[in-house]
DNA sequence: TGTACATCAGTGAACGCGCGTTCACTGATGTAC
DNA sequence: TGTACATCAGTGAACGCGCGTTCACTGATGTAC
């Protein structure tokens, strides 16, 4: 039957099905990019690990870098997903701890996302800076301030602490265990699993709220 | 005159005077492997940036690695030294502040050491972390836990503080802003600037020491 | 002092290789009638 | 149901380019006698 609005020819694949080639193809990639880097890895490499032609990255990405863009895009959806949740879920006096929780569970489960990003966008001058600072300028930036304001105003926080550098020391602490495992994981014997996490975000957040200083009383 | 112990033929240049070639490389090669990575940088790059061949690469680092190797172990010297710095001058009870101040003020005066490391040694399975263990679990590992200890007994940290954390969270929060200065800088407005590692230095400092939380007295 | 010789620092052109990219093409899958 | 046609997903061989590396060579600088 004619519906008179469906063109001729073979429709394009349903997103469920079709287009499981492109997905292989940004799994695969987000997993060379992590361990040899942009510049390190090959089309043909990634092609084969997804088990199709170099060509398809073409196909599907236009070129190397629209592969990059296209798995730097899914690394920061996924962790804006989860930043968002913090905020949902806001409750006064527990804001710094699910934050670091969820951080830090996020970053133990897909470490190749602070690995690209660290290596191939925040780092760099490269076209991707854009994307990055749209995303987290109009979203993370602009929903995590306040929150650390609203804690201040209620007393649980610093009145003197600078949301900059809080920012900054609390990211380093969560980022760089993450991103340095493969060689301070076997140096100081940890893996990247959830007990890690726990007794990691544990420590974090004890160190962020009370210090490593010896009580006086 | 003849000695019977010189060869003849022209002799090395010594060392003070004629390897400066050599230096230039390093330096040049240095900001290029920071700026934009190792398989990012072309060895014509390199070459031209320091006013000579190519071939000069494999003349004095045999090849491209051989240059790779050279600027790590020169960025992992000064790192060294630093931390001896600290030893040496120990003194009970300022032993953290004296740390951290001296860390932040050499990542802060030669980024390039932080973002190389973490490039191309600290992240990634190459040959330079072999390089990287010697030195680091010989010297830093092996000098700074002690002094910790000798902290803890003093009554000066926490005794429940696990070193192994109380290293990754310090030393994370010094480096990340450094590394991502380049796009973070210009989001949360700070440089790379002795001012910075003032102020942040005392940040670091205070959440260490005393934490974020308001005191409840 | 002068000449022969040895070793140095550094050059420049060329090499083969692997890279990202291109493009004509194939077979499968749909619609139109 | 059958045939013609249009568009799809995906292929495979080839392209030029830039890369790291090589090597015969040059001029400068020293020693030996």
């Amino acid at each position: 039957m004619s519906t008179g609005e469906r063109t001729p020819g073979r429709p394009q694949a349903a997103e469920s099905e079709g287009l499981e080639a492109r997905d292989t193809l940004i799994r695969t990639a987000a997993g060379c990019f992590a361990e040899q880097g942009f510049d390190g890895t090959s089309l043909r490499q990634v092609a084969e690990g997804a088990g199709v032609t170099p060509a398809m990255v073409a196909y599907y990405f236009k070129d190397k870098s629209g592969l990059l863009e296209a798995v730097v895009r899914q690394g920061l959806e996924q962790m804006l997903a989860v930043i968002r949740g913090v905020i949902d879920s806001y409750e006064p006096g527990h804001f710094t701890e699910t934050l670091i929780r969820a951080y830090l569970a996020v970053l133990v489960q897909e470490p190749w996302i602070p690995r690209i990003l660290i290596r191939e966008v925040i780092s760099k001058d490269s076209p991707l800076r854009t994307l990055f600072t749209e995303v987290f300028a109009t979203h993370a930036v602009a929903m995590v301030p306040p929150q650390v304001a609203d804690e201040i105003r209620r007393g649980n926080l610093r009145a003197d602490l600078d949301p900059r550098f809080a920012i900054l020391s609390l990211v380093g602490m969560c980022l760089f265990p993450v991103i340095a495992q493969p060689v301070l994981g076997p140096l100081l014997g940890y893996d990247l699993d959830e007990d890690f996490s726990t007794a990691y975000g544990a420590h974090v957040l004890a160190l962020f709220l009370q210090g490593a200083e010896a009580s006086k009383s």
